[in-house]
DNA sequence: AGTGTTTCGTAGCCTGAAGC
DNA sequence: GCTTCAGGCTACGAAACACT
């Protein structure tokens, strides 16, 4: 009975022991995992490393080669492109009121300034105009950037006609006063809907801009919820688009606003209400007009006193 | 994707005449 | 000598088209 007895503590001892060995054969699978787990780290980290590394040597090669070499390549012939190098010069040119005809001429005397030849082609007209559309299309996404991010936009609208066409400008501000041109386009017709509709075009065109070159199609709507003011004259047309804003605006401001539902009735009417400006040039313009016509008339009859006299 | 060419209407520069 | 004005000229952007 005692030999069972000390047969059993002699296993309890072993399994006691399998137990301690397995205990730190898992601390030391644990500690291997952390240690493989801090080399993929460091491995990847230096990876990076290396990435950039590749890089930069590419870099600095490069340079060191264009100093070395004589010779300016603008035209990719791989890739059937001029390079996005040339692509900026070309629209900070174009910033500077160069003429598209000019671009390449511009390009090629500068080039020769800095001791360069240009080898295989420079921009062509029609290219500098493919590249202007470009230019115009990245402005429209700034603008769409920067306004979609501000606060307490004013828009500010004005209609003309110009040898019978009618134009339409759209311009809005921030609240730091900074003014961007944000459409200035053709207009069916001056009335409030025409003039509504070419607005919702160009908040339309941004979205599509920018959709096209980070996916955000969102910019539109929130430019429409950040404008909180108009300016305009004061056409009645205007008064009436002014209505027709506020009636889109108000559709948009809970799709666009966080917690919307949430918000009081009183606080949802505080967001919704706009604040409308009008110019008083044209009435000024009006009293001017009606002072030269009593002027010319008051001259006449001053006249013709003095003929009598 | 880029070239070369043409056409159109417009803006702005240049020049000469006239007036002060 | 300076300013203003009108007319001519040039360069411009935009668009279209055929082509490489």
């Amino acid at each position: 009975m005692s030999a069972v007895k000390g047969e059993n503590r002699r296993l309890q001892k072993q399994v006691g022991s399998l137990h301690q060995q397995i205990s730190a054969a898992k601390l030391i699978i644990q500690q291997t995992k952390e240690e493989r787990d801090q080399l993929e780290a460091d491995y990847s980290t230096l990876k990076q490393t290396c990435n950039e590394l590749e890089t930069s040597t590419r870099y600095l090669q490069d340079l060191l080669n264009d100093t070395k070499s004589n010779e300016l390549k603008l035209y990719d012939n791989f890739q059937k492109s001029f390079s996005p190098a040339c692509e900026v010069t070309v629209m900070k040119l174009l910033d500077c009121n160069v003429g598209v005809r000019h671009i390449g001429n511009v390009i090629n005397i500068v080039a020769e300034l800095c001791g360069k030849t240009l080898i295989d082609r420079f921009p062509s007209e029609a290219t500098v105009n493919n590249m202007n559309d470009r230019r115009l299309a990245l402005a429209q996404k700034q603008v769409g950037e920067i306004l979609s991010e501000s606060i307490n936009l004013t828009l500010y609208t004005d209609e003309t006609s110009k040898y019978g066409t009618k134009f339409g400008g759209y311009h809005m501000s921030n609240s730091e006063q900074d003014m961007y041109v944000i459409g200035l386009r053709e207009l069916a017709s001056k009335s409030a809907s025409c003039t509504l509709d070419t607005l919702q075009e160009i908040l339309e065109d941004m979205n599509e801009t920018s959709k096209k070159l980070d996916g955000n199609d969102d910019v539109g709507r929130k430019i429409l919820s950040n404008t909180i003011a108009t300016m305009s004259d004061s056409a009645s047309t205007e008064k009436l688009f002014n209505q027709k804003l506020e009636d889109l605006r108000n559709k948009v401001l809970p799709e666009v606003t966080e917690k919307w539902d949430e918000m009081s009735e009183e606080a949802q009417k505080d967001l919704s209400q706009m604040l409308h400006f009008f110019c008083s040039l044209h009435v000024l313009v009006n009293l001017a007009v009606q002072c030269t016509t009593v002027l010319n008339q008051w001259q006449r009859v001053e006249g013709l006193f003095s003929i009598g006299s």
